[in-house]
DNA sequence: GCGAAAATACCGACCAGTTGGTATGTTTTG
DNA sequence: CAAAACATACCAACTGGTCGGTATTTTCGC
């Protein structure tokens, strides 16, 4: 019915824009005029929605975070009763999100960190709240898996391999970009997976080899 | 005696500068006129040198593999005598480099490439080329080390793990840039030599506690 | 060993196109 | 009709890159 995504607001239409061409031309490269020619508004439009560039910018990891967020909590790997195994099928879930394009996989806030770190203070928290919160929807499990395979005082919190997944995952996104390809990030992942079966004692049965093909395209942080 | 690097000729004057200015703005917002007068000569300068801005960026990353290439090439952790004390001394050196601010210990080639991969493609096959070699000096060592434990046909090969350290490494650069701070990016290494010491069978001595403190700053791909 | 010629290395003013942002409308909506 | 939502035209600053010129080294016939 909805005329695709041609219905929405016109903010909204802007920060998607933002999204997919900050996403495969990285933000500096990506100019305002581009993100409204997107967006099918002029600059006029643009600038009554967002004081500046760096506004939208901040808006649009908000965007991201929010979008992305509800697609792992909507997620089918909440679902196993044991929380080592909802761990390695978030990790499963992960690998199943990277295919085609590394536009299409690639994480947004880490994209964006990287190349505005130092430069764009207000953007850079907005991306590292972004991976943050995500990590810590891990955390719950990590814990639980912990206490339930007596994993505690080895050294390392549940916040810590939490935010391991995502190094894991944002380097990658990285070699996928420099390879061209998704095999080189899926690899990783399964190295990840590996780390985390070793950790937890590896006796939980591989869902490895076909997981949920998903047809969703918005991958995360 | 020399003067620092004021010493040094202008190309690799401009290509150091180059280095420094794109690890900490990324490539985009670096201007020619700011690598200029980093490196303390004009524009004409430049452009005899390099027909392009982009035609530097490739030079930059070869000279950033080439000198990195031999910070690795001359570092202690190829002494031990066993294979896996080979591996798990390469991430403990690798953590020792990871301090101070992120700019002095990312990743040149690996920030480029994120930012630069669909646009540029010359750019983005030096930087492929830069993290692929720096992988490949460790596929000897980690294959011995499987050999050695008696590790092969685990779905998994040499390359594939000497890939997935460098993913590690990179993903933990984006946390550092994120966070602000190492240490994020060393708890990240630290979950993956647990991986290696896990993978290889954990009776290794932890040399972790404190690695060579090193003086060199020049980290790596 | 020498002087002229020819590269090479470098300078700095200049340029056309692009950039984020603005000022001023016009249309839509409550 | 007033305010919000958009469009259009425009601008000053900046961008990568060019171009004519100069200083310095290298080449080479003699």
């Amino acid at each position: 019915m909805a005329r695709d995504s041609e219905q929405l607001d016109v903010r909204t239409r802007l920060l998607d824009a933002a999204l997919g061409l900050v996403r495969s031309k990285g933000y500096t490269a990506t100019t305002v005029d581009e993100i409204c020619a997107a967006a099918g508004v002029t600059k006029g439009a643009f600038f009554h929605h967002f004081r500046s560039k760096d506004e939208l910018a901040v808006a649009a990891v908000e965007r991201w975070s929010t979008t992305t967020g509800a697609l792992f909590a909507g997620a089918p790997y909440h679902e196993p009763s044991d929380p080592v195994e909802r761990v390695l099928a978030y990790i499963d879930f992960r690998r199943s999100l990277i295919a085609g394009e590394p536009a299409g996989f690639t994480c947004f806030a880490g994209t964006l960190v990287q190349e505005i770190y130092d430069a764009r203070p207000a953007i850079r928290d907005a991306c590292a709240a972004c991976i943050r919160d995500h990590a810590a929807t891990l955390v719950a499990d990590i814990a639980a898996a912990m206490r339930a395979r007596g994993l505690n005082g080895q050294g390392w919190a549940a916040e810590s391999l939490a935010l391991h997944t995502q190094a894991v995952l944002q380097g990658a996104f990285i070699l996928a970009k420099a390879n061209g390809g998704a095999a080189a990030a899926i690899d990783s992942v399964d190295h990840l997976r590996r780390y985390v079966e070793l950790l937890f004692g590896g006796q939980t049965l591989p869902t490895q080899a076909s997981p949920i093909e998903p047809t969703l395209t918005e991958p995360q942080p």
